[in-house]
DNA sequence: CCCAGTTTCCTAGGTCCTCTAGGAAGCAAA
DNA sequence: TTTGCTTCCTAGAGGACCTAGGAAACTGGG
Protein backbone atom coordinates (compact mmCIF):
# COMPACT_ATOMS: atom_id res chain seq x y z
CA UNK A 1 0.00 0.00 0.00
CA UNK A 2 1.30 3.40 -1.14
CA UNK A 3 1.67 5.98 1.67
CA UNK A 4 -0.53 8.71 1.98
CA UNK A 5 2.26 10.99 2.97
CA UNK A 6 0.51 12.50 6.18
CA UNK A 7 1.41 14.93 8.51
CA UNK A 8 -0.31 16.72 11.57
CA UNK A 9 0.76 19.76 9.39
CA UNK A 10 -1.38 18.68 5.96
CA UNK A 11 -4.08 17.07 8.53
CA UNK A 12 -4.27 20.23 9.86
CA UNK A 13 -4.44 22.70 6.55
CA UNK A 14 -6.93 20.11 5.61
CA UNK A 15 -9.46 20.21 8.98
CA UNK A 16 -9.46 23.85 8.88
CA UNK A 17 -9.99 23.82 4.69
CA UNK A 18 -12.82 21.05 5.25
CA UNK A 19 -14.17 23.45 8.67
CA UNK A 20 -14.60 26.28 6.17
CA UNK A 21 -16.79 23.92 4.34
CA UNK A 22 -18.93 22.25 6.90
CA UNK A 23 -18.33 23.97 10.16
CA UNK A 24 -15.93 23.50 12.35
CA UNK A 25 -18.33 21.54 14.89
CA UNK A 26 -18.56 19.11 11.82
CA UNK A 27 -15.03 18.49 11.39
CA UNK A 28 -14.96 15.05 12.05
CA UNK A 29 -11.94 12.54 12.17
CA UNK A 30 -13.17 10.04 9.31
CA UNK A 31 -14.22 13.00 7.14
CA UNK A 32 -10.76 13.37 7.31
CA UNK A 33 -9.37 10.12 6.66
CA UNK A 34 -11.73 9.83 3.47
CA UNK A 35 -10.30 13.26 2.17
CA UNK A 36 -6.90 11.20 2.61
CA UNK A 37 -8.06 7.54 1.53
CA UNK A 38 -7.15 6.41 5.12
CA UNK A 39 -8.82 4.60 7.60
CA UNK A 40 -9.61 6.42 10.96
CA UNK A 41 -7.32 5.03 13.02
CA UNK A 42 -4.23 6.25 10.57
CA UNK A 43 -4.94 9.53 11.45
CA UNK A 44 -4.01 8.81 15.05
CA UNK A 45 -0.21 8.37 14.46
CA UNK A 46 0.14 12.23 13.49
CA UNK A 47 -2.57 13.50 16.19
CA UNK A 48 -3.66 12.55 19.20
CA UNK A 49 -7.19 12.97 19.00
CA UNK A 50 -10.27 14.92 18.49
CA UNK A 51 -8.98 17.85 20.75
CA UNK A 52 -5.80 17.89 19.59
CA UNK A 53 -6.49 18.40 16.74
CA UNK A 54 -9.05 20.85 17.07
CA UNK A 55 -6.39 23.23 19.17
CA UNK A 56 -3.71 23.10 16.23
CA UNK A 57 -6.69 24.35 14.12
CA UNK A 58 -7.01 26.74 16.54
CA UNK A 59 -3.00 27.91 16.09
CA UNK A 60 -2.84 27.65 12.90
CA UNK A 61 -6.37 29.40 12.33
CA UNK A 62 -5.20 32.37 15.08
CA UNK A 63 -2.25 32.75 12.92
CA UNK A 64 -3.61 33.64 10.00
CA UNK A 65 -5.97 35.73 11.37
CA UNK A 66 -3.43 38.18 12.95
CA UNK A 67 -1.21 37.91 9.98
CA UNK A 68 -3.96 39.32 8.09
CA UNK A 69 -4.77 42.03 10.83
CA UNK A 70 -1.61 42.69 11.06
CA UNK A 71 -0.75 43.67 7.14
CA UNK A 72 -4.39 45.50 7.34
CA UNK A 73 -2.72 47.62 10.17
CA UNK A 74 0.81 48.23 9.14
CA UNK A 75 1.34 51.54 8.63
CA UNK A 76 -1.70 53.24 9.52
CA UNK A 77 -2.69 54.55 13.23
CA UNK A 78 -5.41 56.12 14.92
CA UNK A 79 -9.23 55.47 14.19
CA UNK A 80 -7.57 54.59 10.55
CA UNK A 81 -6.31 51.39 12.63
CA UNK A 82 -8.85 51.15 14.07
CA UNK A 83 -11.09 50.33 11.17
CA UNK A 84 -8.06 48.09 9.18
CA UNK A 85 -8.10 46.04 12.24
CA UNK A 86 -11.87 45.87 12.37
CA UNK A 87 -12.36 45.35 8.64
CA UNK A 88 -9.78 42.52 8.48
CA UNK A 89 -11.12 40.91 11.42
CA UNK A 90 -14.91 40.59 9.93
CA UNK A 91 -13.59 39.70 6.68
CA UNK A 92 -11.78 36.85 7.95
CA UNK A 93 -14.75 35.92 10.27
CA UNK A 94 -17.06 35.82 7.10
CA UNK A 95 -14.64 34.32 4.66
CA UNK A 96 -13.15 31.75 6.59
CA UNK A 97 -16.29 30.75 9.17
CA UNK A 98 -14.72 27.69 9.81
CA UNK A 99 -11.01 29.15 10.95
CA UNK A 100 -13.05 31.47 12.51
CA UNK A 101 -14.66 29.17 14.65
CA UNK A 102 -11.60 27.63 15.66
CA UNK A 103 -9.89 30.35 17.13
CA UNK A 104 -12.70 30.57 19.53
CA UNK A 105 -12.35 27.21 21.01
CA UNK A 106 -11.22 27.14 24.98
CA UNK A 107 -7.42 26.38 24.90
CA UNK A 108 -5.52 24.22 27.62
CA UNK A 109 -3.94 27.77 29.37
CA UNK A 110 -0.32 25.44 29.65
CA UNK A 111 -0.55 25.42 25.57
CA UNK A 112 -1.37 29.08 25.08
CA UNK A 113 1.53 30.08 27.00
CA UNK A 114 4.44 30.41 24.30
CA UNK A 115 2.19 30.72 21.24
CA UNK A 116 3.46 33.37 18.87
CA UNK A 117 0.43 33.99 17.04
CA UNK A 118 -0.88 35.11 20.62
CA UNK A 119 1.63 37.15 21.28
CA UNK A 120 1.79 38.90 18.43
CA UNK A 121 -1.98 39.60 18.29
CA UNK A 122 -1.64 41.17 21.64
CA UNK A 123 1.36 43.16 20.57
CA UNK A 124 -0.41 44.81 17.12
CA UNK A 125 -3.74 45.36 19.69
CA UNK A 126 -2.23 47.23 22.13
CA UNK A 127 0.01 48.75 19.79
CA UNK A 128 -2.85 50.05 17.68
CA UNK A 129 -4.29 51.61 20.83
CA UNK A 130 -1.18 53.76 22.01
CA UNK A 131 -2.43 56.66 19.92
CA UNK A 132 -5.51 57.02 22.28
CA UNK A 133 -2.97 57.62 25.57
CA UNK A 134 -4.32 54.95 27.81
CA UNK A 135 -2.57 53.35 30.08
CA UNK A 136 -3.25 50.14 31.81
CA UNK A 137 -5.35 49.28 33.44
CA UNK A 138 -7.25 51.18 31.25
CA UNK A 139 -5.31 49.44 28.18
CA UNK A 140 -6.38 46.22 28.81
CA UNK A 141 -10.30 47.19 29.47
CA UNK A 142 -10.42 48.75 26.03
CA UNK A 143 -8.80 45.62 24.38
CA UNK A 144 -11.10 43.52 25.79
CA UNK A 145 -14.13 45.97 24.67
CA UNK A 146 -12.53 45.77 21.08
CA UNK A 147 -12.09 42.23 21.12
CA UNK A 148 -15.46 41.66 22.85
CA UNK A 149 -17.48 43.66 20.39
CA UNK A 150 -15.37 42.35 17.45
CA UNK A 151 -15.82 39.00 18.24
CA UNK A 152 -20.11 39.41 19.31
CA UNK A 153 -20.36 41.20 16.31
CA UNK A 154 -19.14 38.57 14.27
CA UNK A 155 -21.16 35.57 16.18
CA UNK A 156 -24.23 37.18 16.00
CA UNK A 157 -24.06 37.96 12.17
CA UNK A 158 -22.50 34.42 11.58
CA UNK A 159 -25.74 32.78 13.36
CA UNK A 160 -28.27 34.96 11.57
CA UNK A 161 -28.37 36.91 14.60
CA UNK A 162 -29.38 40.39 12.77
CA UNK A 163 -33.12 40.00 11.78
CA UNK A 164 -33.80 44.06 10.76
CA UNK A 165 -33.30 44.70 7.31
CA UNK A 166 -30.72 47.65 8.18
CA UNK A 167 -27.20 46.95 6.05
CA UNK A 168 -25.11 44.73 7.84
CA UNK A 169 -22.03 46.32 7.05
CA UNK A 170 -23.07 49.78 7.82
CA UNK A 171 -23.88 49.24 11.36
CA UNK A 172 -20.48 47.47 11.31
CA UNK A 173 -19.17 50.84 10.37
CA UNK A 174 -21.33 52.28 12.98
CA UNK A 175 -20.12 50.73 15.15
CA UNK A 176 -16.67 51.25 14.47
CA UNK A 177 -16.73 54.75 14.57
CA UNK A 178 -18.68 54.36 18.06
CA UNK A 179 -15.60 52.59 19.88
CA UNK A 180 -13.69 55.19 18.22
CA UNK A 181 -15.42 57.89 20.10
CA UNK A 182 -15.47 55.15 23.35
CA UNK A 183 -11.89 55.59 22.99
CA UNK A 184 -11.20 58.93 22.48
CA UNK A 185 -13.44 60.08 25.76
CA UNK A 186 -12.37 56.92 27.32
CA UNK A 187 -13.78 56.78 31.18
CA UNK A 188 -10.78 57.16 32.69
CA UNK A 189 -9.93 55.11 36.04
CA UNK A 190 -10.80 56.74 39.24
CA UNK A 191 -12.43 59.48 37.16
CA UNK A 192 -16.95 60.19 37.58
CA UNK A 193 -18.49 60.37 34.47
CA UNK A 194 -22.18 60.66 34.91
CA UNK A 195 -22.73 62.66 31.67
CA UNK B 1 -43.36 -0.98 33.18
CA UNK B 2 -44.51 2.24 34.98
CA UNK B 3 -44.37 5.48 32.68
CA UNK B 4 -41.60 8.13 33.44
CA UNK B 5 -44.23 10.85 32.33
CA UNK B 6 -42.63 12.65 29.67
CA UNK B 7 -43.54 15.96 28.23
CA UNK B 8 -42.06 18.20 25.54
CA UNK B 9 -41.98 20.76 28.84
CA UNK B 10 -39.92 18.41 31.11
CA UNK B 11 -37.40 17.22 28.48
CA UNK B 12 -36.45 20.70 27.94
CA UNK B 13 -36.34 21.76 31.35
CA UNK B 14 -33.91 18.59 32.25
CA UNK B 15 -31.90 19.51 28.93
CA UNK B 16 -31.35 23.53 29.73
CA UNK B 17 -30.47 21.87 33.54
CA UNK B 18 -27.84 19.35 32.17
CA UNK B 19 -26.65 21.82 29.91
CA UNK B 20 -25.45 23.99 32.80
CA UNK B 21 -23.82 21.03 34.30
CA UNK B 22 -22.20 19.71 31.18
CA UNK B 23 -22.11 22.56 28.71
CA UNK B 24 -24.54 22.90 26.02
CA UNK B 25 -22.95 20.57 23.06
CA UNK B 26 -22.83 18.13 25.45
CA UNK B 27 -26.21 17.59 25.76
CA UNK B 28 -26.98 13.94 24.27
CA UNK B 29 -30.31 12.39 24.13
CA UNK B 30 -28.44 9.49 25.16
CA UNK B 31 -27.80 11.04 28.55
CA UNK B 32 -31.59 12.69 29.07
CA UNK B 33 -32.88 9.35 28.14
CA UNK B 34 -31.03 7.92 31.00
CA UNK B 35 -31.63 10.64 33.52
CA UNK B 36 -35.55 9.45 32.85
CA UNK B 37 -34.80 6.09 33.31
CA UNK B 38 -36.09 5.31 29.73
CA UNK B 39 -34.72 4.25 26.48
CA UNK B 40 -33.21 6.74 23.94
CA UNK B 41 -35.80 5.83 20.94
CA UNK B 42 -38.72 6.91 23.86
CA UNK B 43 -37.66 10.75 23.77
CA UNK B 44 -38.66 10.09 19.66
CA UNK B 45 -42.25 10.54 20.78
CA UNK B 46 -41.87 13.91 22.47
CA UNK B 47 -39.37 15.53 20.72
CA UNK B 48 -38.72 15.41 16.75
CA UNK B 49 -34.69 14.97 16.74
CA UNK B 50 -31.62 16.89 18.93
CA UNK B 51 -32.39 19.90 16.53
CA UNK B 52 -35.51 19.82 17.76
CA UNK B 53 -34.82 20.20 21.26
CA UNK B 54 -32.01 22.52 21.07
CA UNK B 55 -34.34 24.89 19.14
CA UNK B 56 -36.83 24.17 22.70
CA UNK B 57 -34.04 24.66 24.59
CA UNK B 58 -33.24 28.32 23.24
CA UNK B 59 -36.83 29.65 23.77
CA UNK B 60 -37.16 28.54 26.78
CA UNK B 61 -33.59 29.82 28.07
CA UNK B 62 -34.47 33.16 26.06
CA UNK B 63 -37.42 33.45 27.83
CA UNK B 64 -36.05 33.53 31.25
CA UNK B 65 -33.08 35.70 30.06
CA UNK B 66 -35.71 38.45 29.28
CA UNK B 67 -37.39 38.00 31.97
CA UNK B 68 -34.28 38.45 34.54
CA UNK B 69 -33.00 41.41 32.19
CA UNK B 70 -36.85 43.12 32.55
CA UNK B 71 -36.98 42.56 35.72
CA UNK B 72 -33.50 44.38 36.24
CA UNK B 73 -34.55 47.00 33.70
CA UNK B 74 -37.96 47.67 35.20
CA UNK B 75 -37.97 51.60 36.68
CA UNK B 76 -34.79 52.85 35.80
CA UNK B 77 -33.66 54.89 33.08
CA UNK B 78 -30.41 56.08 30.79
CA UNK B 79 -27.05 55.05 32.10
CA UNK B 80 -28.70 53.16 34.88
CA UNK B 81 -30.71 51.07 33.01
CA UNK B 82 -27.93 50.20 30.76
CA UNK B 83 -25.73 49.07 33.92
CA UNK B 84 -29.00 47.48 35.17
CA UNK B 85 -29.24 45.44 31.73
CA UNK B 86 -25.73 44.47 31.06
CA UNK B 87 -25.39 43.35 34.71
CA UNK B 88 -28.41 41.07 34.61
CA UNK B 89 -27.40 39.86 30.76
CA UNK B 90 -24.17 39.03 32.26
CA UNK B 91 -24.96 37.50 35.28
CA UNK B 92 -26.81 35.04 33.51
CA UNK B 93 -24.41 34.12 30.97
CA UNK B 94 -22.14 32.74 34.02
CA UNK B 95 -24.57 31.63 36.51
CA UNK B 96 -26.39 29.34 33.46
CA UNK B 97 -23.87 29.24 30.80
CA UNK B 98 -25.58 25.77 29.00
CA UNK B 99 -28.81 28.36 29.23
CA UNK B 100 -26.96 31.18 27.54
CA UNK B 101 -25.44 29.04 25.52
CA UNK B 102 -28.44 27.70 23.82
CA UNK B 103 -30.18 31.48 23.27
CA UNK B 104 -26.90 31.77 20.85
CA UNK B 105 -27.92 28.75 18.22
CA UNK B 106 -29.14 29.49 14.99
CA UNK B 107 -32.30 29.20 14.62
CA UNK B 108 -34.22 28.54 11.41
CA UNK B 109 -35.79 32.16 10.73
CA UNK B 110 -39.72 31.20 10.41
CA UNK B 111 -40.16 29.62 13.73
CA UNK B 112 -38.19 32.66 14.98
CA UNK B 113 -41.28 35.43 13.64
CA UNK B 114 -43.40 35.02 16.22
CA UNK B 115 -41.05 34.11 19.06
CA UNK B 116 -42.62 36.21 22.10
CA UNK B 117 -39.31 36.06 24.10
CA UNK B 118 -37.73 37.93 21.08
CA UNK B 119 -40.52 40.36 20.79
CA UNK B 120 -40.18 41.25 24.15
CA UNK B 121 -36.07 41.23 24.14
CA UNK B 122 -36.16 43.88 21.08
CA UNK B 123 -39.40 46.20 23.16
CA UNK B 124 -36.78 45.94 26.50
CA UNK B 125 -33.89 46.95 24.71
CA UNK B 126 -35.12 49.72 22.04
CA UNK B 127 -36.84 50.79 24.92
CA UNK B 128 -34.16 51.20 27.13
CA UNK B 129 -32.70 53.35 24.63
CA UNK B 130 -34.97 55.79 23.75
CA UNK B 131 -33.37 58.03 26.31
CA UNK B 132 -30.18 58.59 24.43
CA UNK B 133 -32.24 59.98 21.31
CA UNK B 134 -31.73 58.10 19.08
CA UNK B 135 -33.69 57.49 15.65
CA UNK B 136 -33.52 54.96 12.80
CA UNK B 137 -31.20 53.64 11.47
CA UNK B 138 -29.53 54.58 14.18
CA UNK B 139 -31.12 52.63 16.79
CA UNK B 140 -30.89 49.46 15.41
CA UNK B 141 -27.00 49.95 15.01
CA UNK B 142 -26.86 50.97 18.90
CA UNK B 143 -29.16 47.93 19.78
CA UNK B 144 -26.57 45.86 17.30
CA UNK B 145 -23.43 47.34 18.88
CA UNK B 146 -25.21 46.35 22.32
CA UNK B 147 -25.95 43.20 21.89
CA UNK B 148 -21.98 42.19 20.05
CA UNK B 149 -20.27 43.82 23.05
CA UNK B 150 -22.46 42.13 25.61
CA UNK B 151 -22.50 38.93 23.83
CA UNK B 152 -18.95 38.71 22.94
CA UNK B 153 -17.59 39.84 26.76
CA UNK B 154 -19.61 36.90 28.27
CA UNK B 155 -18.26 34.51 25.36
CA UNK B 156 -14.46 35.42 25.69
CA UNK B 157 -15.11 34.97 29.30
CA UNK B 158 -16.63 31.71 28.92
CA UNK B 159 -14.43 30.46 26.91
CA UNK B 160 -11.27 31.89 28.88
CA UNK B 161 -10.04 33.93 26.47
CA UNK B 162 -9.43 36.77 28.90
CA UNK B 163 -6.01 35.67 30.17
CA UNK B 164 -4.40 39.23 31.96
CA UNK B 165 -5.17 39.35 35.75
CA UNK B 166 -7.05 42.40 36.02
CA UNK B 167 -10.40 41.75 37.54
CA UNK B 168 -12.94 41.11 34.90
CA UNK B 169 -16.09 42.96 36.50
CA UNK B 170 -13.94 45.92 36.44
CA UNK B 171 -13.04 45.43 32.64
CA UNK B 172 -16.79 44.87 32.44
CA UNK B 173 -18.75 47.84 34.43
CA UNK B 174 -15.78 49.83 32.32
CA UNK B 175 -16.71 48.85 28.93
CA UNK B 176 -20.67 49.63 30.08
CA UNK B 177 -19.54 53.43 30.95
CA UNK B 178 -17.65 53.84 27.20
CA UNK B 179 -21.27 51.96 25.58
CA UNK B 180 -22.73 54.64 27.38
CA UNK B 181 -20.52 56.98 26.08
CA UNK B 182 -20.96 55.94 22.53
CA UNK B 183 -24.69 55.74 23.09
CA UNK B 184 -24.57 59.83 24.10
CA UNK B 185 -22.15 61.24 21.69
CA UNK B 186 -23.34 59.00 18.51
CA UNK B 187 -21.85 59.26 15.24
CA UNK B 188 -25.27 60.09 13.65
CA UNK B 189 -26.28 59.09 9.94
CA UNK B 190 -24.78 61.80 7.51
CA UNK B 191 -22.46 63.36 10.16
CA UNK B 192 -19.12 63.30 9.53
CA UNK B 193 -17.12 62.34 12.88
CA UNK B 194 -12.86 62.61 12.95
CA UNK B 195 -12.34 64.03 16.40
C1' DC C 1 -66.50 -2.92 34.59
C1' DC C 2 -64.89 -3.96 30.07
C1' DC C 3 -63.33 -2.88 25.70
C1' DA C 4 -61.48 0.01 21.73
C1' DG C 5 -58.46 3.45 20.65
C1' DT C 6 -54.65 6.24 21.66
C1' DT C 7 -50.45 7.31 23.64
C1' DT C 8 -46.18 5.92 25.69
C1' DC C 9 -42.47 3.27 25.96
C1' DC C 10 -39.94 -0.81 24.36
C1' DT C 11 -36.83 -3.95 21.37
C1' DA C 12 -34.10 -4.29 17.42
C1' DG C 13 -31.16 -2.51 14.42
C1' DG C 14 -28.78 0.71 11.02
C1' DT C 15 -25.36 4.45 10.56
C1' DC C 16 -21.74 7.29 11.98
C1' DC C 17 -18.23 8.73 14.97
C1' DT C 18 -14.10 8.28 18.45
C1' DC C 19 -10.39 5.75 19.92
C1' DT C 20 -7.28 1.47 21.26
C1' DA C 21 -4.54 -2.72 20.39
C1' DG C 22 -1.80 -5.21 17.71
C1' DG C 23 0.04 -6.53 13.13
C1' DA C 24 1.98 -5.91 8.45
C1' DA C 25 3.94 -3.22 4.91
C1' DG C 26 6.98 0.52 3.42
C1' DC C 27 11.25 2.98 4.04
C1' DA C 28 16.01 4.36 5.42
C1' DA C 29 20.39 3.67 7.08
C1' DA C 30 24.00 0.50 8.51
C1' DT D 1 20.37 -7.22 3.00
C1' DT D 2 19.17 -6.82 7.25
C1' DT D 3 17.47 -4.10 11.09
C1' DG D 4 14.48 -1.12 13.05
C1' DC D 5 11.34 2.73 12.80
C1' DT D 6 7.34 4.72 10.98
C1' DT D 7 3.07 4.46 8.60
C1' DC D 8 -0.88 2.46 7.70
C1' DC D 9 -3.86 -1.53 8.27
C1' DT D 10 -7.58 -4.81 10.41
C1' DA D 11 -10.47 -5.65 14.21
C1' DG D 12 -13.36 -4.20 17.49
C1' DA D 13 -15.40 -1.73 21.65
C1' DG D 14 -18.42 1.93 22.94
C1' DG D 15 -21.41 5.81 22.44
C1' DA D 16 -24.62 8.80 19.99
C1' DC D 17 -28.56 9.64 16.61
C1' DC D 18 -32.52 7.98 14.65
C1' DT D 19 -36.29 4.70 12.44
C1' DA D 20 -39.61 0.91 12.30
C1' DG D 21 -42.66 -1.74 14.39
C1' DG D 22 -44.67 -3.95 18.61
C1' DA D 23 -46.40 -4.23 23.37
C1' DA D 24 -47.91 -2.24 27.49
C1' DA D 25 -50.25 1.42 29.89
C1' DC D 26 -53.68 4.60 30.09
C1' DT D 27 -58.42 6.87 28.49
C1' DG D 28 -63.19 7.39 27.72
C1' DG D 29 -67.66 5.34 26.08
C1' DG D 30 -70.79 1.85 26.58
Amino acid sequence: MARAGLTPERITAAAVDLADEVGFENVTLSALARHFGVKDASLYSHVRNLQDLRTRMAFLAGGELIDRIAAAVAGRAGKDALAAFAGAYREFALERPGRYAATQIRIDQSLVADSPALRRTAEITYGMLRAYGLEEPDLTDAVRLLRSTFHGYCALEATGGFGAPRDVQRSWDKAVDALHIALRHWPREGQQNDD
